[in-house]
DNA sequence: TTCTGTGGTATATAATAGTAACCTAGGTTA
DNA sequence: TAACCTAGGTTACTATTATATACCACAGAA
């Protein structure tokens, strides 16, 4: 991550350490900075979501959205979707140990993201 | 933020703290967010930086890309742009007071991504 | 004259986000 | 019985964004 840019006695610039592919910063915010992501994920921190509570929550959000960005989360082991019960049929969706490990950092830019509003 | 949902007798829901705008979360999400967006801002924590010199470390994102979010980040007072001198056009753009203050998220996301990676 | 450098802009296309309507199914209201 | 509510999505379409590529003017060096 410690890029840095060298110029040599003819004035030719070479790169240290680019980030020739996505860098961590970059990877992290692709696990938790899609559009909505970061939100559902703050909205299941107190438990199991049902699907069409969380597009309520989310006003501004539809389904579509969170449908995928779901999909997506699941995928990557972040959330797990449980099935409750087949004729009413109910889904709900629930953090795993990752997808709880990314909390911490969503609370602090909830914290900064609030404390600049004034 | 504390979104729930409420049901009444007849089944009917209602929505209590529904997020009807962006909340906070996304809010500072568009912030810092945007694709490259955080990059760019950690790229920058250890003093001022050309832009050529960002593109370089950033191999994988576009003049344009990066031309357009060093726009928005200073239209939002996270950076500043100086032009140093006008023959050979040099321009650096550095962090502000408010832009560094989100360093420290930036690195949490780091940190968080690296140990996921194995 | 062709190479490097500077800081960008223009154009075109590919990928993504967003909107609204619709689906199967069951239950309730009137 | 129709009409409307719930559930959890899917489909088709449009609008917005991202990416790749080429190009601009200007300067210095071989």
């Amino acid at each position: 991550m410690e890029s840095s840019v060298e110029t040599d006695s003819k004035g030719r610039k070479k790169v240290l350490n680019a980030c020739m592919e996505p860098c961590a910063i970059e990877k992290g915010m692709r696990l938790i900075g899609g559009k909505w992501t970061g939100s559902i994920i703050y909205h299941l921190k107190d438990g199991p979501v049902r699907f069409n509570d969380l597009t309520r929550m989310l006003g501004g959000a539809s389904k579509k959205m969170i449908d995928q960005r779901l999909k997506e989360l699941e995928s990557r082991a972040m959330i797990t979707r449980h099935v409750i019960s087949t004729r009413p049929i109910a889904v709900t969706y629930e953090l795993t140990d990752f997808g709880r490990s990314a909390l911490h950092i969503l609370d602090e830019l909830r914290v900064w993201s609030e404390s600049n509003e004034v």
